[in-house]
RNA sequence: CGGGAUGUGGCCCAGCUUGGUAGGGCGCCGCGUUCGGGACGCGGAGGUCGCGAGUUCGAAUCUCGCCAUCCCGACCA
């Protein structure tokens, strides 16, 4: 390609809404346009890279044996009703009619589509099984798009779904699929780590994300260094630990105290000389639940945490089975149980449909609460004695320095952005939309199912926020737009044009994806655009190297320029090109086999 | 949905408090000088000041309504 006839312009200044680097920096090197809040346009230059991210998770899911097929993007209401997800998905369902007043969905993921097509097809246990995928645009009309690509409501999608006959024959298309993302996320140059995740509303038990890791992405994890767990803190299981590290204090007898003016857990903790660990907080959530068909009924909620911790919404949905949970305002919580708000407690609590506890609460002893009346708390409240919780889960919010549950050693924070994420399904859809298949003994069974999601246009902008400095981006070259830039400084000079072009076209006959910048500008300006766009080889032609009978060439990531003469220009770049693509595909052979030892052993 | 803010040539912004008929930088076009890290001079093009009402002799500026966008919180690939 010629710079001059490609369709791309560089801004100097940042623009106004871009708050990341990636969203940034695609702007800039104009790769990206917003065409309005959370939908863009892609220019050439970033349709290349989307397009080379594809082709790679293309790849990869050929050779793990999944098959491509093109589904639609606007499906019926009907079928997301047969599944109960026409309601559970909520407003973030992007909903159209049409002219006959039939109602459809632009497709924000596809469970409901390929199952449908799937029940049509298979009915031999001889025909799975079979894993189906489809690079395609996705929408979702997000509550608040933001970080440009990275949280858009149109976005591509790489969408992946496994029929098997059981139970172990999900699991193994699972581990396919494990094993292919992690060549994909190799291949592509990111820092990324497999987290255990929730399911959310897609279903099933099993589930993982991949995560790049980026001080900007918006997941919080907990890792182990020690042991390697890893885990989305929606996510990460609690550890309970104890009060006293002597051990269990025995139950003390209940006593009323006076608070006044307290309202918070620090103020009980400051004003009274409560330990925190012997404190408990009490929230309210309203609890959403699925009905016949459409929204059903509403529960009000009181949680219990320990003072010293956070409680995790997600938990909390999850051991409910609410389709949704959202504090309770302060005003109706008054209303229905009479307590006010900063003394609120779980002793002789009225008025509230259920009252959940974590672990560290039920199985501490004598803790501080609030006594349901103005200015008043207990003290020495358990859990049995003094009140008693309808369920006791792990509600707590895990954080940096908790104890991993896998070997207790202390866990990091970390930020990531989710690139992808696989689930094992089991039979929910297949049941729902009668994706069944006659067994080798006769019986007729529904398909186990896993499915496979990688955030394309994400994962780009993943790899801008891990790889980026003052200049601009700096690509992993298996993405890159273009592998190498030949920059003639002064394009009327007859020797440098020559010799620029010459470069150009051996390395296109080398299959090297060059652009040339043959555009009559100073070579300043060529020199920022080629480092704001981020090509990760830049061979300069000038005056001065050409003088030598040299071109200059320079890696975009370390800035290194080395002089390299003429004849052997084009062979040194195309052979530092393979190099690099070679790094980034043994990083994936070698990742690929650690896992499969891994698996073995 | 709550809270906050902003809409002024293609981009980044000033002007608004105190109404008087729109300005800078970047970019764009022409000419010249320049030319290995975002040049300089001269000349030029380009604006329904988000939209609609209102107040006023007169509105980018004041008032009301609407729309859009962005940021902060509750949701997610």
């Amino acid at each position: 390609m010629r710079a001059s006839r490609l369709f791309f312009r560089t801004l100097r200044e940042d623009p106004a809404d871009a708050e990341i680097a990636s969203h940034r920096l695609m702007v800039r090197a104009g790769l990206i346009r917003k065409v309005t809040s959370g939908i863009y346009a892609y220019l050439p230059l970033g349709q290349r890279v989307v397009r080379k991210v594809a082709d790679i998770v293309r790849e990869e899911m050929d050779r793990a044996g999944a098959q491509e097929v093109g589904l639609p993007i606007v499906q019926p209401a009907e079928i997301w009703r047969q599944t109960g997800r026409w309601f559970e998905y909520g407003p973030e369902m992007w909903r159209l009619t049409d002219r006959h007043g039939r109602e459809y969905a632009l497709g924000p993921t596809h469970e409901e589509v390929v199952t449908t097509l799937v029940a049509g097809e298979v009915t031999s246990f001889r025909q799975l099984p079979v894993n189906l995928y489809q690079i395609q645009n996705k929408f979702r009309d997000e509550v608040r798009p933001r970080f440009g690509v990275m949280r858009a409501r149109d976005f591509v999608m790489k969408d992946a779904y496994s029929f098997d006959v059981d139970e172990a024959g999900m699991a193994a298309s699972y581990a396919a699929m494990r094993r292919a993302y992690t060549r994909v996320f190799h291949r592509v140059g990111l820092d990324f780590r497999p987290v255990e995740s929730d399911s959310g509303a897609i279903g099933g038990k099993v589930s993982e994300e991949f995560m790049a890791l980026a001080d900007s992405g918006e997941a919080s994890l907990v890792v182990c260094e020690a042991c390697g767990y890893a885990a989305n803190v929606e996510r990460a299981e609690g550890v309970p630990t104890p009060q006293e590290d002597a051990g269990p204090e025995p139950e003390k007898p209940l006593e009323k105290i006076r608070t006044p003016g307290v309202r918070t857990i620090e103020e009980l903790v400051r004003g009274h000389g409560v330990p925190i660990r012997h404190t408990a907080k009490i929230l309210f959530y309203h609890a959403s639940y699925l009905g016949e068909g459409g929204p059903g009924r509403r529960e009000l909620v009181a949680a219990l945490v320990r003072g010293d911790r956070q409680l995790n919404e997600v938990k909390l949905k999850n051991l409910l089975g609410a389709l949704s949970v959202e504090l309770a305002p302060e005003d109706e919580v008054r209303r229905r149980t009479g307590a006010p708000f900063g003394s609120a407690g779980p002793v002789g609590l009225a008025g509230v449909d259920r009252l959940v506890a974590d672990h560290e609460v039920a199985l501490g002893r004598n803790f501080a609460v609030g006594a349901n009346e103005e200015d008043r708390h207990y003290l020495n409240a358990n859990a049995g004695r003094d009140f008693r919780p309808t369920e006791t889960a792990d509600l707590r919010a895990v954080a940096a320095g908790d104890p991993c549950p896998r070997c207790r050693s202390p866990l990091a924070g970390r930020r990531g952005i989710e690139v992808g994420q696989i689930f094992q399904l089991g039979t929910r859809y297949s049941t729902q939309l009668g994706a069944y298949f006659t067994a080798e003994d006769g019986t007729r069974r529904p398909a186990w199912m896993g499915c496979y999601g990688i955030g394309v246009t994400r994962t780009a902008a993943a790899a801008i926020e891990q790889r980026h400095d003052a200049y601009g981006i700096v690509w992993p070259i298996s993405i890159a737009p273009f592998e190498v830039a030949v920059v003639p400084v002064h394009v009327d000079d007859e020797a440098q044009r020559h010799a620029a072009e010459e470069i150009y076209r051996t390395l296109l006959a080398a299959g090297v994806e060059a652009l040339v910048d043959d555009r009559p500008e100073r070579p300043g300006v060529k020199f920022a655009d080629a480092d704001l766009v981020g090509f990760p080889v830049r061979v300069t032609v000038g005056e001065r190297a050409l003088a030598e009978g040299s071109v200059d060439v320079t890696d975009r990531a370390t800035r290194e320029t080395v002089r390299v003469p003429l004849p052997q220009a084009a062979e040194r770049v195309v052979e530092r090109v393979r190099q690099a693509r070679r790094e980034l595909a043994l990083r994936a052979d070698r990742a690929e086999a650690a896992l499969e030892a891994q698996a073995a052993g």
